[in-house]
DNA sequence: CGTCGAGTTGACATAATTCAAGTAAGGTGG
DNA sequence: CCACCTTACTTGAATTATGTCAACTCGACG
């Protein structure tokens, strides 16, 4: 029953049943893969379909009217993404793949049966999107009230937080992938100055970087410094409907 | 069949049946009374509950460590508040009241009957938790990528638009109950430069003010200013399972 | 009548941006 | 294998947006 890493996402936080997992099977039965740079979809495209990513990192993001972008959120393996559309035809933001990537992509149509047939499945992917809401409201605090430098140190240590929960590897070493230019779109910052704050990092000996890979020397001080807060605490599913078959 | 202005919101979406207003008339048992300033939950509170708010404006917040405060988002009646913790059991987020407001809490096992017994109602919260989600990034973009005047724009706009939603009437002028401190802390700005800001808007024409009412004069231009979107567009409701009874 | 919270304003300080010029690394065509 | 591009990264100097501090007004309220 392997293949899907969404399915194995999900048994993070529930058991899953037989039943369960083949009809999350279904969701992922096609594939598309992408190149690095390429956009899976842009903003304002009518889209039907959802994705599920199986490998490498996409970004959502999207452009202002004045061409600066803004990043919205970096999504890895066993994501659930384009999901802002289960609400709007039109695609309210852009998915482009940092990375080479694979994405399953499915039809919106196809939560109908999961929210018919299997509630449980519908409860979980209702309290992982809720999950995924309080990380929103956590960029939110980060880039309304505190430092460039912060802003960089919490987006180093959520990268590497979700890497982890990934892997199961506590490392803290992982490579970057992002450009200075695309960390300045996520928090909000120029390149020029996501630069000075990187090596800040370094200096104050928070952060290593080798190539295009950073180690989390002090993360216990980065957290502290960046008013990082780690919501990688289990989900409370205590209120899930039972399974299904 | 009135009383419960979830249901009423919810219908604007889709025709509720007698058995989901009954369903949803359920959350909304009980009542519970705000004072302006009242706070119905603290961060970390060990919370079972959701709130339906039926009258008033409140707003959902975190307090960073060195004492500032970052709005999250305001709520107003028909909301589904405190649903963070769908997700989680130690509420992430704090919850005061802007104004005397009127709540309904409901224990989140309520849920589960929900999703059992009504997947097109789940369907529907899903729905609109992915159009909250919407609004998210949407503000994540103007606190990241906008000046300190289109910040302040685009919530007087946002204002303007939720308030037209729940009343029909298409009003300019609203009261906007926020002092300048609060519309700071929305905004990721400080309380004086709020107000240097406001008044540019109004030596622009762009905004008028009398006592605590704020009339958008010029919505176009204001909207163009702010890079404001408005995303009161209908939800996307055709992969919505059937309703049941 | 005095106090308090909110709004207003000016002078000054600082964080971040802009501009400009450079270096380093990798890829390509000859 | 070299010469040439291109892209990302680096660095300094000047500029601008926003924050800080402090003083003052005004209206509400007890």
């Amino acid at each position: 029953m392997s293949g899907s890493c969404f399915a194995e996402r999900l048994n993070h936080f529930v058991n899953l049943t037989t039943v369960e997992r083949e009809a999350l099977a279904r969701l992922e039965e096609r594939e598309r893969h992408l190149r690095r740079g390429q956009t899976l979809r842009r903003e304002n495209d009518d889209a039907d379909e959802i994705y599920i990513l199986r490998h490498g990192w996409i970004m959502s993001f999207v452009f202002l009217d004045d061409g600066s972008r803004q990043i919205l959120r970096l999504h890895f393996p066993g994501d659930l993404i384009g999901s802002s559309n289960i609400a709007y035809r039109d695609a309210p933001e852009s998915l482009t793949a940092l990375t080479d990537a694979v994405v399953c992509p499915f039809d919106k149509s196809a939560l109908k049966v999961l929210f018919e047939q299997h509630p449980r499945l519908a409860a979980l992917l209702f309290a992982v999107s809720q999950a995924e809401r309080v990380s929103l409201t956590d960029r939110l605090a980060s880039l309304g009230r505190t430092s460039a430098k912060a802003r960089v140190g919490a987006l180093l240590l959520d990268m590497i937080h979700r890497i982890r929960f990934m892997k199961k590897d506590v490392t803290s070493t992982f490579d970057l992938i992002l450009t200075q230019e695309e960390i300045g779109d996520a928090t909000g910052l120029t390149a020029v100055h996501v630069n000075r704050m990187m090596r800040a990092l370094v200096e104050e000996g928070l952060i290593e970087r080798r190539n295009g890979s950073v180690t989390i020397v002090d993360e216990r001080a980065l957290s502290r410094a960046s008013a990082y807060t780690n919501r990688f605490a289990a989900l409370d599913t205590s209120w899930f409907p039972a399974s299904r078959g």
